[in-house]
DNA sequence: TTGACTTTTGGAATAAATTGGATTATTTTG
DNA sequence: CAAAATAATCCAATTTATTCCAAAAGTCAA
């Protein structure tokens, strides 16, 4: 059985609430009973992990100490890993309060309409109208080289050439 | 004896879910048990695959989640293969249920007739108009390609030399 | 510090959708 | 043409989603 995939669209709550669906919810449970981590992702959505895999993502960080010292670069990404993670835990009733800056950065407002997108180690919470147009992208540049395989397999040349 | 070859039309009732044809369920039952995955394709179609050969197709990636910290086309191929795949088991009727969001990219609507394509890995269930005109590239490409070859062999270069 | 008020949280009740099974209709086969 | 096999429809039971409410916690002012 796969963990973390598929997708739901799910409505957020006046409060800033979602409820996972009994798929999402069970991958969490087996995975580190229900600990999660919020952190925000640079294409403008928000990723939920079990807390052990957030850890495994950070572990891959040696002496932080002291690259800090010494890389602006690294002190960025402490900064941004520091600054845009929060731990929570979901619910009895399977459900997680986005924290305000999160559902204010990722634009998931009270009361919509949001999609939540298995990503195999965790989910992502996405705006519609974001997803729409990421996943635009990604299938976009799939087709794109799609075509550009077609188009090579017409081209004859040594490797496929069959006499008559 | 074949696997998952052939294709039959079949309907999809008003929640969704479609029967297999017998011929399709028991190679489905005998590669994996009835165990399967769905998994949307750029071409605008959904493939039932059992699940070892999704697996095999997708064969892990070492540390996803490091290497999801750290970069953003491996996200987007996390996110590709986990919102556009997802498990299910073929029901002791034969049916599975084909999640809303996937019916609607494949636009394979509840009510009306599918076409389901076997693949030898696999079958793929498409929208019949959107079958149709996929049919007609399948087909225009090896025509255009065949014009090609011919046209090549026209060519007198040493290679050919000694051809009809 | 206390009391009134607002916001947040957890839980329960209600409404909606999904599921599994069985029945009915249709097609195929002998 | 009859029997069997297959496909499609329908219905009840269960699950899931959403809404609503009450309790708790936090704020602010007097």
């Amino acid at each position: 059985m796969l963990s973390f995939c598929g997708q739901d669209r799910c409505s957020i709550d006046a409060n800033g609430r979602i409820k996972f669906s009994p798929r999402f919810l069970s991958d969490f449970m087996e995975h580190n009973g229900g600990d999660v981590v919020f952190h925000c992702l640079p294409e403008g959505a928000m990723a939920v992990y079990p807390e052990d895999i957030y850890l495994q993502m950070r572990r891959s960080e040696p002496k932080p100490a002291e690259r800090a010292s010494s890389s602006m670069v690294f002190r960025r990404t402490l900064r941004r890993f520091g600054a845009m993670t929060q731990s929570d835990k979901i619910s009895t009733q399977g459900r997680i309060t986005i924290p305000q800056m999160y559902r204010d950065y990722a634009e998931i407002h009270p009361g919509t309409e949001v999609v939540v997108l298995g990503i195999e180690i965790g989910v992502e919470i996405w705006n519609c109208e974001k997803w729409k147009e990421e996943f635009g992208k990604i299938n976009g540049h799939l087709r794109d080289k799609g075509e550009r395989e077609m188009a090579a397999d017409l081209v004859f040349n040594k490797e496929n050439k069959d006499e008559l």
